[in-house]
DNA sequence: GATGAAACGATCATTTA
DNA sequence: TAAATGATCGTTTCATC
């Protein structure tokens, strides 16, 4: 169901371009690609039809949003149990503070991205969501200087 | 230049409705939100002006581009000095299989989210890239089972 | 994959509350 | 000051080549 697309190389400007910049009109896109509007228009569709187009996001600055102080939370789960996964998982995605979870390998089982309002708000998140819970045995917080986001993902070298 | 700006209800309309869809029409997300379109395009535009909106980020399957296998990598830098951190950042930023980067607190300085082709080309950026420089004192590579996004972002509650 | 026409949406000057 | 109206302009989209 995830298998590799076979992508040319039109396809892979195009997901160059969008990933530059997702806005671009379907007109402009093409201009850059070098290609027709309407085959353009069928090329996307095809990307979002096979799944290499998952969805299109909008970027915020938590700072605008009064959530400046953003924190990586290593979450271990004891014992680590399917039953006990989703509810977890629900649990954390319900919070309005989480951007991001990934569940993993290693010593610790969870890492959620926040942005909270203060220390406060962060320190009630850690104590009243997630240490409360029987199943969190130890969070680590660390707090986040700075991100940043990779560019364009395209496929490897041959 | 980033502290919180004023948003009234039909802001964070906006905002929940667009994070939910980016891709919605003008007209769509003025008939979702119960304003007219030239109302709309008004709102947001100053959340763009004011930074609040800082941009339209294309979603695709990494699976789908041939880079199935995503790990999170805890850095540690030895000195963490500021003359390497910046050469450091961009190095990574270069790397194809980077998404994200975060720098932070706490023992480890660094985290990396990254996007393989399987575990040699794992392997290969973790030796190559990361442990040849000098400055790259400890690497430690967790593979990601499963990544999920939090809902929309939207300032806390008074 | 391109062309061209019809339909639709974005945008802005103007008007109104 | 903020929102709506309505005309213009441009883009998307689809049948056809």
């Amino acid at each position: 169901m995830s298998r590799a697309v076979p992508l040319d190389s039109v396809d892979l400007k195009i997901l160059a371009a969008l990933q530059n910049n997702a806005r671009l009109s379907n007109k402009e896109l093409a201009a850059t690609v070098g290609i027709a509007p309407s085959t353009c228009l069928d090329r996307v569709n095809r990307l979002r039809e096979t799944g290499v187009i998952v969805g299109y996001q909008l970027r915020v600055d938590p700072a605008k949003l009064d959530r400046s102080l953003e924190a990586l939370l290593y979450v271990r789960m004891q014992p680590h149990r399917r039953p006990l996964v989703e509810p977890f998982v629900e649990h954390v995605l319900n919070q309005p503070e989480t951007r991001e979870l990934y569940h993993l390998t290693g010593p610790d089982d969870f890492l959620i991205h926040v942005a909270a309002e203060n220390a406060n708000a962060l320190q009630r998140l850690v104590l009243d969501e997630l240490t409360a819970r029987d199943e969190i045995a130890l969070v680590h917080t660390n707090l986040v200087f700075q991100r940043w986001l990779g560019g364009p993902l395209l496929p490897p070298e041959e």
